[in-house]
DNA sequence: CCTTGACCTTACCCTTGTGGTAACCTTTAT
DNA sequence: ATAAAGGTTACCACAAGGGTAAGGTCAAGG
């Protein structure tokens, strides 16, 4: 009576697409699903949940390699909860990083913007400074 | 007597490799360079120049895709530069959406971190919060 | 003259995380 | 019975390159 689901039900409860969940299972990420009579693969609440869970972390900008780790240790009861906040805080990290190198960029094309009269004129202050090789980056 | 470089003396000069080079031929974003006898690829300072956009280009984040486009307002002479000023601001914009994207995900991970007493009990709230399908993004 | 090493050539596979398509089979409803 | 909807595999594509192989070329030195 455990009500199983096919790959579409299982994809719209979770708000993935069945292409990402064959891709997850080929990639190894989640078992092999259960196959009914014809092939179709059947999903139950567990594995439901699993899938949940791969699509919130790569909503929160997870890899699917980080997401493994996670799902490591959600299956491990044996688990310690500071193994998983130190990825959560090693991807945090990464995601502050990655802000000020953005931070950055937005800094110097603001400052090329604001050299550049932006008018009919052909002569401008980005192209010049782009074809500079002024300070090799 | 025109000195012409090979495209390893175009790669150190430009900051690209050899293989961005060849890529960005291929993908047709510079024209195909001219050949020695041996069918060596040979530049010249123009060359040099294009690829040192390229690059600089690149080192802003801009896309190839993008970068055709400021390539081609830059061998037009008739340019405007308002348009190259446009599609800068295009990108930083671009970059500002991601900035605030990655700022939102920051906090949400931070908080679901607050959560997490990070100790070696497995009970842990991050853990908790993924497998919920609570706030359905 | 010939070798050695550094450089060049093409061509192919790998990455990340999907989307798209084709060709085909199953289930469900009419 | 038939058609729509959904499942299956397998392959191609993207961005923007990196890696490697198998081979051709160039300059220096013994």
């Amino acid at each position: 009576m455990t009500d199983w689901l096919t790959i579409g039900e299982a994809a719209e409860q979770t708000g993935l697409s069945a292409k990402q969940i064959r891709h997850y299972e080929a990639r190894g990420l989640v078992r092999d699903a259960h196959r009914s009579d014809a092939g179709y693969r059947l999903y139950d609440c567990h594995q439901v949940q699993q899938l949940t869970l791969i699509r919130q972390a790569r909503y929160l900008g997870f890899s699917l390699r980080e997401i493994d780790a996670l799902l490591q240790l959600w299956a491990d009861p044996t688990r310690a909860s500071k193994d998983v906040k130190a990825l959560a805080e090693r991807h945090r990290q990464a995601i502050r990083q990655r802000i000020t190198e953005l931070q950055q960029l937005e800094k110097t094309l603001s400052a090329l913007e604001a050299d550049c009269r932006g008018d009919d004129d052909p002569d401008c202050a980005i192209l010049a400074s782009l074809t500079d090789p002024e300070h090799r980056t």
